[in-house]
DNA sequence: GTCTATACCAGGATAGAC
DNA sequence: GTCTATCCTGGTATAGAC
């Protein structure tokens, strides 16, 4: 394991993004259209419900998933279900908004590392283990994004750039710095992106091969180590 | 440029996978439930139904997407689009099992190159060119995967596996013969992959940018001949 | 806060005229 | 071969009892 680097399990401890703080935080986040007060019934019912939604749309997508099912998956009543959202499509942008706080703790980890190698690698392991702990959440987002109205579309492909201007930037300055070789930082950038998006996408081919995300972090690391030529080539693998 | 590869416009002149191909031949091979018997007509119609039904799902999904819509955006009525198809889950599987057709120019473009490295250059080109030129069918059939049934899902998947187990090979026999360092070509297969299909997914993205599939191609390339030891690093770039 | 019952409409599908 | 008119299921959404 990368020296200094948090393990897995050890960073899925620190977050403490479980199910349970996110759908807190989108209660929070939601109090003027949710109409249920107490916050222990309607954490918990949230529960219920975005562990149905998620899991039924991840199966057959959004739009084919009814309510009628979404119901009985989920133990609540129709009625019940409408004091949640006020409509399917209002109960898809709370998903949505939601998905995107994991942005900030992306940012949030990368804080006060400066080292352009070292940043690279955090970035890519927390991404990845930001992925597959909130699984669920980043493959609806990925999924669904072409459901959304054409404002939150827009909203959408700016955090795509976002994210992967962050790793423009990393890059950029490596090669400021001259670690990293010169070449183009924005495909780098993107084909890094594709990289960690297939973790998330196709989870069930790395779940066969009992591929760990330990390791595949640390092999994407190698691929763009590699082709920016500061790569560890030749040091023993884990 | 590769020595001795195509340019791209050569390759689309050759491979000839127009719309009005993919059409006829999807014609031909359903036969039994198109009602149509004068082939022009048929083809014609199977275009405009075609192009309107790839159109309408790759922006909104296939299941959003309602026959009504189908109907006004294709110039035919609804009675009309039943004589080409006998059910909306009809129309997903003949789209689905057309999308397949692709793989055999894959390995038909592959016939002959025997040198490993010669031919991961020619997968990989090959790929990115065919998902370029039929960039909807590409995404409808990554997409709308989920909607298949459940048969038809184990098709899908054992193709996804089959494409990475192309590259499986190239990269093993790579290894055998010594020019690629030794690895997971499981996972270098993966990402690869992974990569090519950013092409298609995230079309838009490199459509801003002025990315041509041609230096999309040599970038993949290197990338994956960097991280298998091969490389051209220090030549000069195109 | 939650349920059941129901309104209402959009969607897929088809019959029969042309 | 194609269109229009129509059927009817199953979808979203709500009213009102508990």
């Amino acid at each position: 394991m990368a020296k200094g680097e948090l393990s897995f399990e050890e960073f899925r401890r620190m977050v403490s993004l479980s199910m349970e703080n996110m759908c807190r935080d989108l209660y929070l986040g939601n109090r003027a259209s949710i109409k249920i007060k107490k916050e222990p019934v309607a954490v918990g019912n949230l529960m219920k419900i975005l562990d149905a939604a998620l899991t039924l749309s991840n199966k057959k997508g959004f739009s084919a998933m009814s309510l009628r099912e979404l119901s009985s998956q989920s133990g609540l009543s129709m009625g019940a279900l409408y004091t949640y959202f006020s409509s399917k499509e209002d109960l898809l942008h709370m998903i949505q908004r939601e998905s995107a706080v994991v942005f900030d703790v992306l940012t949030a980890q990368l804080e006060g590392v400066r080292d352009p190698q070292a940043r690279l690698r955090r970035a890519i392991r927390t991404h990845l283990f930001l992925s597959e702990i909130l699984r669920p959440w980043f493959y609806f987002s990925y999924m669904e994004a072409k459901n959304l109205s054409k404002q939150e579309q827009k909203k959408a492909i700016e955090a795509e750039l976002l994210t992967e201007k962050l790793f423009v930037d990393i890059v950029r300055e490596g090669q400021d710095v001259g670690v990293f070789r010169d070449c183009d930082a924005e495909l780098v950038a993107a084909v890094t992106k594709a990289m960690l998006q297939d973790w998330y996408l196709k989870r069930w081919k790395y779940a066969r091969r009992k591929t760990t995300v330990e390791r595949y972090a640390e092999f994407v690391t190698d691929v763009v180590e590699g082709y920016l030529g500061c790569g560890r080539r030749g040091e023993k693998k884990s």
